[in-house]
DNA sequence: AGCACGCCGACT
DNA sequence: GTCGGCGTGCTC
């Protein structure tokens, strides 16, 4: 028999089936869906076995399967499939598809190991190095590696490659600078030293990996140059507070409870206003799936963000729930998956990732907070939670219930035209009344002369809370606004030299940092073009709001929460308790904090600058803008007080201001439908964007213009727009153009997959493709 | 992702 | 001259 194999191997050169053979020791054990160990060139990979049939078109001698990765399958034909469609719908390879969907702790790692052939034959030089029969070579110093290479050469050792699942990792790796000592000429390996150098303290792999855009071939020479080394940290694991509530349900919270059909297809999209009780009706849902035998999956935006909904629904299913916190250590991870697969669990709560919970006999899935971005991966492959589990509820012929107060104008438009089912709850439990909504014209303040980023009436609103001593949070939404740094002798922008895009200059650090690839670089006091030292910086960053705010109310307590002050979820974690509990008056932060948080004490929101949203450049600025304005109204008054709220903008008519001011969801989205109506965006079509990269600016706009022409020969209806410069052009010495298409139909799309492969083998120009569904 | 093969520049 | 960098191609 032979297996069809995908090789654990993320490139396009190899993003194609290996045929293998099945040895008779392993033809009743191997099953499709299984992860075996292959031979593949002069190494050994991991490899997922997606089909197992007869005989092969291939025209040399098959290799055989070394072994099995697993004891069982770890793919069900739906995860086959659902792989498979991953891959091809958001242009990804397949074992990056495969790889999303296994939980990190079941990654296998590589080993390369050497063994000896004749330990009478064996040099002194190595006897010291083989006290054991076999070593594993990554982990010895670069001499010995040397010296087992060139005993290899010789015969005397072989060499190996094991595979090793890593389910017992609760680590990360880190690394430390040794020396920098190295030639100029490994251009690479030369700024990632300079990078170590500069920020002159260990870092994690993956951020440095991240950070530096390297490869792991530029990590191994610079560990075999003994230039850096690589160890281990142990990550420490934390509990999640349990908080149990029982209430019953309001008759609206009843009626939307028993509209959903448990044996239908059905897609619902539960409106409901924030603090409606929506927790309430998840957990009934799941009560009723649970006894009928089958299982749920609970999909929230970020298990640290809703410690309400876990705490209730832990209290309430106890051991029959698997909650996937982002924090629970890769062995942990590891547990509650195998809890789910050995069907000691048949609830699921969890993160986008947590669509992937090996459940096979799903009777509900529940999305919290549908409107939200991160249930969209924002890395490759950029798969969107939501739109894999319509497959899986389709699968299972199940219901998906969309849940969140600001919907998707999409969401509502399908809710609207039947393709979906309304349910609405629209007012709040024990009839706390919605916060008041008042707008500043900032343009006025501007008149009067005041050019603080604080208006007179929110300042004077701080105040009130300060003397009653009741609690006010600050937001600004800082997208694509940050301070740089400009000469005002000549007008130059202090910019990155690798992206083109101007630094943003941290005042605490006294450094410039490049916000795309995360160089950074200390900060000037002289101007780099003309000498001049008439530095100025530029723009809001919530940096100096907090400035701003301790020199016009000294006596207030402040807490500044953004990507700057926590980069650690436990520090995240700490200021929000701080804050609760009432250590500060004023909260400052980016979108960070208008998220599901409930801190009862919060009577003041105040949107410094809702303007940045509204021109935030993406055909769903009106819709962020909304939600994120009408989610941060929500945080005031939330107990028993009510809330205020406080929007600043130089747009004072804007219909999304509007709206938001009178909580008016329906006026907001009438306008919002028609523009994308006539703008033919969606819902009305699928936007593709085809991102043409390449060092050659020339070459990037060239074959970008070439793929225009080819869609172009193909459309009948789409609207196809550019190519254009990508908003961030140059990253990493890399062009982007972008090619936008509205698409409507599916010609142009079977065309946009003719043209993928096409740049699959060219070296010189590449493509990734992102859409919208 | 590795690794072999092969081309070209800079050194004992 | 020749050593060893790195661009190119291949892996069932």
């Amino acid at each position: 028999m032979v297996a069809e194999v995908i090789i654990d191997i993320k490139n396009k050169q190899v993003n194609k089936t290996f045929d293998y053979n099945i040895p008779n020791h392993l033809e009743n054990i191997i099953n499709v869906g299984f992860r075996v160990s292959v031979p593949f060139g002069n190494t050994v990979r991991m490899g997922y076995i997606i089909n197992i049939k007869e005989d092969t078109l291939y025209q040399k001698k098959l290799k055989d399967i070394i072994d099995t990765v697993d004891v069982n399958s770890i793919f069900n034909n739906e995860f086959i499939e659902l792989g498979k469609y991953i891959a091809n719908h958001y242009f990804t390879y397949y074992a990056k598809a495969f790889d999303a969907m296994i939980p990190s702790a079941l990654k296998v790692k590589y080993q390369k190991v050497a063994r000896v052939v004749n330990k009478n034959n064996l040099p002194d030089n190595l006897k010291d190095i083989f006290k054991r029969k076999e070593v594993i070579i990554d982990n010895l110093p670069f001499e010995s590696q040397k010296l087992i290479y060139d005993a290899a050469k010789l015969n005397l050792v072989v060499l190996d490659t094991k595979l090793k699942v890593k389910k017992n990792d609760d680590k990360i790796k880190m690394v430390h600078l040794l020396n920098d000592d190295i030639s100029r000429r490994y251009r690479k390996c030369f700024s990632i030293l300079e990078y170590l150098k500069e920020i002159s303290e260990d870092i994690e792999l993956d951020i440095l990996m991240e950070n530096e855009n390297c490869k792991m071939d530029n990590i191994n020479f610079l560990v075999q140059n003994n230039n850096i080394i690589i160890y281990e940290k142990k990550k420490e694991k934390e509990e999640i507070n349990i908080n149990p509530t029982t209430v019953n349900l309001s008759p609206d919270q009843d009626k939307v409870y028993r509209s959903v059909n448990y044996k239908s297809n059905d897609i619902y999209l539960l409106h409901g206003v924030t603090s409606s009780g929506k927790t309430e009706i998840y957990t009934r849902w799941i009560t009723d799936v649970i006894s009928a035998g089958a299982s749920a999956i609970l999909l929230i935006p970020e298990i640290s963000l809703t410690p309400q909904i876990t705490g209730i629904l832990k209290s309430r299913f106890n051991d029959n729930i698997a909650i996937l916190h982002s924090r629970l250590t890769q062995k942990e991870k590891f547990n509650e998956w195998k809890r789910i697969i050995n069907k000691e669990v048949r609830i699921v709560v969890g993160a986008r990732s947590a669509i992937f919970a090996p459940l096979d006999n799903l009777g509900i899935i529940i999305i919290d907070e549908a409107h939200e971005e991160s249930y969209i991966q924002n890395n490759n492959p950029k798969y969107n939670a939501i739109e894999l589990a319509k497959i899986r509820a389709k699968n299972h012929n199940i219901p998906l219930i969309l849940s969140t107060a600001t919907p998707k104008v999409c969401d509502y438009y399908y809710a609207t035209n039947g393709d979906y089912k309304l349910l609405e709850l629209k007012k709040r439990v024990n009839n706390i009344e919605l916060p008041t909504v008042r707008i500043v014209d900032l343009k006025d303040e501007l008149k009067h002369g005041n050019l603080s980023p604080i208006s007179k009436e929110l300042l004077d609103e701080l105040k009130i809370n300060l003397k009653n001593k009741e609690q006010s949070i600050l937001f600004l939404n800082r997208r694509g606004h940050n301070t740089f740094v400009m000469c005002r002798s000549c007008g130059e922008v202090i910019k990155c030299p690798h992206c083109d895009m101007a630094y943003t200059y941290h005042k605490g650090k006294n450094i410039l940092s490049c916000h795309h690839c995360g160089n950074t670089i200390l900060n000037v006091t002289k101007c780099p073009k003309c000498g001049s030292d008439k530095i100025r910086y530029v723009g809001t960053g919530t940096e100096r709001i907090e400035e701003e705010v301790k020199k016009l109310l000294p006596s207030a307590n402040v807490i500044r929460v953004d990507r700057d002050t926590v980069d650690k979820m436990e520090d995240y974690e700490l200021k929000f308790n701080d804050f609760k509990n009432h250590n500060a008056d004023i909260l400052i932060g980016t979108q960070m904090i208008t998220k599901g948080l409930d801190f009862n004490n919060v009577t003041l929101v105040g949107a410094l600058n809702a303007d940045i949203a509204l021109y935030y450049q993406e055909y769903n600025a009106n819709e962020e803008a909304f939600n994120i304005l009408e989610q941060a109204s929500g945080r005031a008054g939330r107990g028993n007080k009510p809330g205020r709220v406080i929007i600043q903008t130089y747009n004072p008519n804007h219909f999304v201001i509007e709206s938001v001011k009178k909580h008016d969801y329906d006026g907001y989205y009438n306008m919002e439908i028609t523009n994308r109506k006539l703008a033919s965006l969606p819902p009305y079509s699928t936007i593709i964007e085809i991102k043409v990269k390449s060092e050659n600016v020339n070459l990037a706009f060239s074959e970008a213009k070439k793929i225009r022409r080819n869609l172009d020969s193909k459309n009948n209806e789409s609207i196809i727009l550019g190519p254009a410069e990508d908003s961030i052009f140059k990253k990493n010495d890399i062009y982007t153009y972008v090619i936008t298409v509205l698409a409507v139909d599916d010609s142009i799309l079977d065309m946009i997959k003719y043209i993928y492969p096409l740049y699959q083998d060219n070296k010189d120009v590449s493509l990734d493709i992102e859409r919208s569904d």
